[in-house]
DNA sequence: GTGAAAGCGCTAACAA
DNA sequence: TTGTTAGCGCTTTCAC
């Protein structure tokens, strides 16, 4: 039994020959015409008459048997650490837009903080031929960044960098934006905060605490910091613990970022103080939902979308021309205040 | 200036041929000694000459030329609407393991919510020659979804599906978990429960909504509902002041999902009524943070993980075999209770 | 300005 | 069991 085809087929696409034959020219005419650089060098009555052809076969050239040709994908590979931080989500919008724009398709792989996995990503990224990558996850002498440059592949680094390396990168302020947060406690009249630090090995972390420790001691001010294991809350509140165990009297603490804030919110609860009223808390990144948690996180704001997309124009841009000079981009950061933090408590004087 | 091309030349990557050549046997022969399928046609002992020098030249065979020759893509799409909701990276997480696991690459777009967008985005797809789609976006009647069947892809929906459309899909028990909800307020003691609806084109509005009317009407009680125009915050306390302004003796409200339900936070603090002492609220989902809103919110859990996976292997299961019969898969939610719900105010006789 | 021919790196028929 | 040949759909020389 005989089916028509054309009800049961779903749809074979049309090739550029089918395009060619239905003009009358050859293919190479129609690859011509439909490629803006070569466009100019055909006739333009050809041109229209190809032009309209290819539109009523709907056809649309495939990408990927060009990109045999021409070695060019299209697409590059955006490496995420932790999709659950709501932080990349919001970057990653920035960054799809770019790419969009520039006509670039985003591979978006989470590596879960795992650089096992990071590194097989990549190397699954560069099988198919990514024309470059954005790392989100990179740590400080990062072996992905070593094996990108191995590989060739231009690469750009987003909210944390790696100084010291030649690699374009778009990040924070990230000692103005602390800076930002202890001056915000300093005014409401705290004079003892302590620092739930990032990881050491990556570049927010050091970044963030150094500029921590500069901002207090710029005041003559101690500067006690714990450093979190990872950039979440289970590991803030360990941290967080820690600090408070060393240094009883705090009043203020400034958490390397939102999650880490949350921890420091638990680590509170579980020694029964309340915040703000016994001790303040702030955050970084200004996650959604910052606004709320309870209470209301007093955070630095940070560019998430721009960051995204300065980070997807720079990686086009370097894949445009690799020769082009490495930039480091440096975002300013906002303070946003909210409820978590207040005056310190007036001591009590035994009666 | 002659300089050395092997430290100046970024790595070229090793072909079929190269292998070939150091094996002294036909590139075919290569090929069926790295494919899996073929690898048995070979004798042991050139299949281990081959396969330890592949290895040692560190060859991968390259996934686009393969896929060029065999139509097979290794990758998929999935369309997000809203990467903002912290339910859809979990979602993902799934995804992406039971792809990963079949050896394929995700190619993820996130459409914010624009049909258009998603109708581009699958396009651009297509024209990448996914070998399949997991739409989380689906509408009901998706044109979308009409696109993926005039172009043969299998397709599989995540979280929402298209009743009476042979399509396979993941979804939750909608209607069991709005019970659980309404079980759970009910035991408490409220008679006057309301129900911030989803939006009425997306499946989990519908059957929501209808597993309120349901539950409710089943103990002859009143179901005041009013849905909100999308699944944000804003929507959310727009339709919930809405449904406060008809119906002002409501003691408990179900919303939707989680973010309706932070609306109708929003619209109770606008109204100066306190949650949950005044009126109660429960969510959908259990988003990331759910526990973190003042009040935490009491809502039904999604396993938002096997959701994800289960859809990435009914679409790995569809694309192996693409007559393999159409199945939906209904998971069961679970309630967690939390700080939004509590008993109804005792009325306050007037004195 | 257009056509012809070669080939990107791979796999699948077919031969030997 | 291995080698040969052709070609996936496109772009890019090179001729004309």
């Amino acid at each position: 039994m005989l089916a028509s085809p054309a009800a049961e087929m779903p749809h074979k696409r049309p090739t550029i020959q089918d395009v060619a034959r239905a003009a009358r020219v050859h293919p190479s005419t129609v690859s011509r015409v439909l490629n803006p650089r070569t466009r100019g060098l055909v006739s333009p009555a050809v041109a229209k008459r190809v032009e309209s052809l290819a539109r009523r076969l709907g056809y649309t050239p495939d990408p990927v048997a060009a990109g045999l040709r021409t070695r060019r994908s299209a697409t590059v590979g955006v490496l995420i650490p932790d999709m659950a931080n709501p932080v990349f989500p919001l970057i990653l919008r920035g960054i799809e837009s770019a790419l969009m724009a520039g006509g670039y398709t985003a591979i978006i792989t989470n590596t879960d903080n795992d650089p096992a996995r990071a590194r097989e990503a990549l190397d699954r990224l560069a099988a198919r031929r990514v024309e470059g990558a954005i790392l989100a996850t990179a740590t400080l002498r990062d072996p992905v960044l070593a094996r990108c440059r191995a590989l060739g592949l231009p690469v750009v680094l987003v909210n944390r960098s790696v100084p010291g390396d030649k690699v374009s990168a778009v990040v924070n302020d990230d000692a103005a934006g602390i800076a930002l947060a202890v001056g915000h406690l300093l005014a409401l009249g705290h004079r003892a905060i302590g620092h739930v630090a990032g990881p050491g090995r990556i570049s927010t972390g050091q970044a963030r605490r150094a500029g921590f420790a500069a901002a207090l001691r710029a005041r003559g001010m101690a500067a006690p910091a714990v450093p979190a294991a990872n950039y979440d809350i289970a590991a803030g509140e360990r941290a967080c613990s820690e600090l408070l165990a060393a240094n009883p009297r705090l009043t203020a603490i400034v958490a390397a970022n939102d999650l880490l804030a949350l921890g420091c919110y638990d680590a509170l609860a579980r020694r029964g103080a309340a915040c703000p009223r016994e001790v303040s808390i702030t955050g970084f990144n200004d996650i959604t939902f910052a606004d709320r948690f309870a209470p209301p996180l007093t955070t630095v704001r940070i560019p998430h979308r721009v960051m995204g997309e300065q980070a997807g124009r720079l990686l086009l841009a370097e894949i445009e021309d690799p020769q082009a000079p490495k930039q480091e981009i440096k975002l300013e950061p906002v303070l946003v205040v909210r409820g978590s933090t207040a005056p310190p408590r007036t001591k009590r004087r035994k009666p």
